[in-house]
DNA sequence: TGTACATCAGTGAACGCGCGTTCACTGATGTAC
DNA sequence: TGTACATCAGTGAACGCGCGTTCACTGATGTAC
């Protein structure tokens, strides 16, 4: 019953100068997301701060959703890719049980440092999970990494049965994301602990899954 | 950086039609909010839905906020009030691991039953996540059911550190969250086996600490 | 290499709508004697 | 037990603001010959 709204950007910049507008709006509304909620953000806000008027804007963008997706999809990418070469590179292998660990202490902490270097981060990760739309976005991006993960142990545990082992590699996948967010969003309390104890309570997981 | 907006009730109802009033402007917000997302929700748009006039809304709530923070609320004490009385019924203990598991379930599933039911709660749920003001709300309820873990399990596991130990409930209680909202929102996709798995996760991480 | 023209990029100013909110009022309920 | 009065509850109508959006236009950039 959701109204659809559209997202698509009208039109791709291709002048230089285009290019630094479309890329102001993006900063301007990452700054502002900092600040405020995505909530209050508003097109003749971004357009304000940005030094814009408003039309320079919807000449990229139809609406904010539109902003908030592509700063979304950004935000998600990076992750993203690092996450695959951590699993190309053999992330969720290692000789000992304290090696997987580590690993994945290693990766889980870049998950976190990812979202708190992007401007208005926070704020974009919540907007990814209360806005209906952006909600799609992240399920893509999530399910798409939990495929890697599953293909990635596939071999490794060949008695479990698929269907459980791909809902499995999506629960971890979303509590691995669950899990920096709550470090990303209350970051003064036992970071370290919590990043520390979250890889722990997947590895044991994943232990006894072999 | 965020602007205060004031939540608190201006006048709490006395006599019955006015509670009868109050209920009505919760009951149908709640069902709005199953339809659109809470962005989209107004108070003039509760008002004609409801059948009232706005003046009669705001006698009681000052803006939609307030309203959504009393949903909010609901929501979690209906929660909170099931697993207090899940951990007090020794939820945690239990001869055999296969048992702990068991009670594990039992209670996730609960969790995810209350959101269900509960008029536009998978929406009230993602407003306690991206509303600044109502996380704040969330992670006090989070806060007080992770202590509750905490001393629910701290005989058990006296060789843990309680700094350890209290960020390690914070932990779960928040992953147990996540995972139950994960169904929720997901409710065709292999809820089953999502709840079971994360319960092991849980049951396997609980074991590790003896 | 310069000029003419087409296309791209952004401005200034304004619009209509609907959101949050309030004022002055009427009607309903409770209570004191 | 009934009446007078105070208080509670909700209405009708309107307000100002700012949001999303658009129109007609000027200026900047690219390109064909």
């Amino acid at each position: 019953m959701n109204i659809a709204i559209p997202l698509e950007a009208k039109l791709q910049p291709t002048q230089a100068r285009a290019q630094d507008t479309y890329e102001l709006v993006l900063q301007t509304a990452g700054e502002m997301l900092c600040d405020m909620g995505f909530e209050q953000l508003t097109t003749n806000a971004i357009c304000k701060r940005a030094g814009l008027t408003p039309p320079a804007l919807y000449r990229y963008f139809p609406n904010k959703y539109a902003i908030l997706k592509v700063l979304g999809d950004r935000l998600m990418t990076a992750q993203d890719d690092v996450v695959i070469a951590w699993l190309e590179a053999g992330g969720l292998t290692g000789a000992t049980f304290e090696e997987r660990l580590a690993k994945s202490i290693a990766n889980q902490r870049e998950m976190v440092a990812i979202a708190q270097r992007f401007p208005g981060g926070v704020a974009i990760g919540r907007a990814l999970r209360a806005v209906p739309m952006l909600q799609e976005l992240r399920f893509i991006s999530r399910d798409m990494i939990a495929d890697r993960f599953y293909s990635a142990v596939r071999p490794h545990f060949p008695a479990i049965p698929a269907v459980r082992l791909r809902a499995a590699m999506r629960m971890i996948v979303e509590l691995g994301y669950a899990a920096s967010e709550m470090v990303v969003e209350e970051p003064d309390r036992e970071a370290d602990i919590i990043i520390r104890e979250t890889c722990l309570l997947f590895a044991l997981y994943f232990e006894q899954l072999r």
